[in-house]
DNA sequence: TCCAGCATTCAAAGCGCTTTGGATTTTGAC
DNA sequence: GTCAAAATCCAAAGCGCTTTGAATGCTGGA
């Protein structure tokens, strides 16, 4: 059944039926149920495809995905894009992704902006140094960047947390409760959250008047078994950490995982500190959160981005958009005051 | 540019454009020569949309992602899907997610179908009762499902693993160890999978002479809290468990927490075997992986799903395909022989 | 009664591509 | 040199919708 089918069957034009059924006011109420009614009662819908090619507008967001083979799919991702399809769904618009090899990434928006295969892009875990802005801005298809990067902030659209914040704020907690040897495991730190971290963590051990140490500062993809490697090797050194602070649940576990086997108890033998994305499938549950950490929603934060991407479709005019979120520091079971004897203060 | 201006510039029509730029033959290799340089200087790219509602093709497959508020996104299909779009990237199909309220489920398929948006649909996480099958055989819409249901096997497209022998074979290495209170904590049971791992672990347990204890059988969300929470229960039963059977290497971290927390370690004290869908973010890893598992990668299966789809949807008249793939069974860390004393054989 | 003005409806053009059916040119066998 | 076959190209139709510009019918004030 298509537009023309069901007009006959009205014995209307196609250009009064498809007013009907898309709300124009030039059609009388009357017409308007009665072609309403017929649609429903055969099951009309229009294709898609057609309307897309005749309004220019494709009503479809696009996402890419850079996979290295063996590489991890990000988790984190994946609820980002949870949260964004929701909203895109709720507005009526379509999850386009692009799954493609990392080096032909590239390539992928590309595509995407000359074959007009949607309305905006929106783009995740943005580098320090990144060449998407800069190419998505020549493509000239509006986008949105989960994070921030690079020396214009204030050119491009963009939702970020305040991640900097976040890290000064835990490691004081740390350094507060007397902990000196405190570690960092942090994402890569060719990506811009991660090194964003890394600068809180270094300003607070600054303030602290504790000495950085290489050998305390670990980054690597946020698994749980490189959690549990990076713990066991620096639970080795000559004067290892009290206390961690990690950059994901995942790792955090992982760590739990190497420090039990130590028999250390977490909260008591040492303390760890995590950023909590609020992963659906890895909550930070418990009457108290078994983890202290720093929270915010990956998801939710999903669903804020699709929300400003779409209104810079509509409303390109009103230039781009930012947003910046402070973090919650929850209290869990995982911190404690510095062991007596282990720290060399 | 669009097609026009490309075969004005050229002095060609439209036609022959169109012809050289997809290979067909009746065009001089002179022309297509000249087509392809003038297309790659002006960085011509054919109008995707435009294509779609020419052809009646739209080179796109659908997935359709039910979400209940709160309800957790399943990381496993977040690995699934990341190894179907890079087969559909490298076939030059696009991916179009749906992410829908769980009650708008249904719709969404009908809305994928009614408005061809697709030209085929992949479908995730099968339930021992599921209106899909049918509702999709009834949209007339190429799909292929990612696991398998109802009576009529032979009827649709599929692709799954043998989960009931995969369980039994777990189970029949945990008896063999002299295992007789083993503990199943498996995923909701409504989903066919989960209902197939329950019916090997049973098989194992008679074939073994154990009867089956309904405290020692659990199914919830496979997250890493629930699997601690069942099992730090399950230990405080007065014949408590010695080995554990999970359906995800997620809920067995959880497990894995909780014994250590009771200064239990795993192969030694206790035995756990898993399922582990090879996810990127939580590997199997060591010399020698930690877990005896099941492994059966679930990207691997997305790959070889999307392949199957495609090939079904190029040529449908060679009816449905199934495939159904054996785990493999690998020794790690967590087994060994039944703790004396513990068990009531 | 007449006509301006409004409410409805429609025919036709167009979105950018593919593809059918023909037209034109070139080739090759005789 | 001739003519059928093959090679090459083109005009136009069509995919299913939206939207422009115009036509028609109806209202009520002069």
């Amino acid at each position: 059944m298509n537009l023309r089918e069901l007009a006959n069957l009205l014995d209307l034009s196609t250009t009064t039926v498809s007013r009907a059924l898309n709300g124009y006011p030039e059609v009388s109420a009357a017409t308007r149920e009665r072609v309403a009614e017929a649609a429903r009662l055969h099951g009309y819908a229009p294709n898609q495809v057609a309307r897309r090619l005749a309004t220019g507008r494709t009503l479809a967001i696009g996402h890419v995905i850079p996979i290295a083979e063996h590489q991890m799919i990000n988790p984190v991702f994946a609820d980002f894009l949870a949260g964004a399809g929701e909203t895109y769904s709720a507005a009526g618009y379509d999850t386009v992704l692009s799954i493609v090899p990392a080096e032909q990434e590239a390539e992928a928006y590309r595509e995407m902006a000359r074959q007009r295969k949607v309305d905006g892009i929106l783009v995740s875990g943005p580098k320090v140094v990144d060449f998407r802005i800069e190419l998505l801005a020549e493509l000239g298809l509006p986008f949105l960047v989960h994070g921030r990067t690079g020396p214009d902030e204030a050119g491009y659209s963009w939702i970020d947390i305040n991640n900097r914040r976040a890290f000064r704020r835990a490691t004081e907690l740390l350094a507060h409760l007397g902990h000196r040897r405190i570690a960092l495991l942090n994402g890569q730190e060719q990506l811009s959250f991660a090194a964003r971290r890394r600068l809180g963590y270094e300003e607070a051990l600054i303030e602290a008047g504790i000495a950085f140490d290489t050998d305390l500062a670990h980054q690597s993809e946020m698994t749980e078994p490189l959690g549990y490697a990076a713990a066991t090797r620096m639970m080795q050194l000559a004067d290892p950490p009290t206390a961690f602070l990690t950059s994901s649940i995942i790792t955090a576990h992982g760590v739990l995982r190497a420090m039990r086997e130590l028999g250390r108890q977490a909260g008591r033998d040492f303390s760890i500190t995590t950023h909590d994305d609020d992963l659906s499938f890895l909550p930070n549950a418990g009457e108290v959160p078994l983890f202290t950490a720093t929270r915010s929603s990956v998801r939710a934060a999903g669903r804020q981005a699709a929300r400003m991407l779409i209104d810079l479709i509509s409303t390109p005019e009103s230039g781009p958009r930012q947003e910046l979120w402070e973090v919650e520091l929850t209290l869990g079971l995982s911190t404690g005051p510095a062991p007596r004897g282990q720290t060399h203060a």
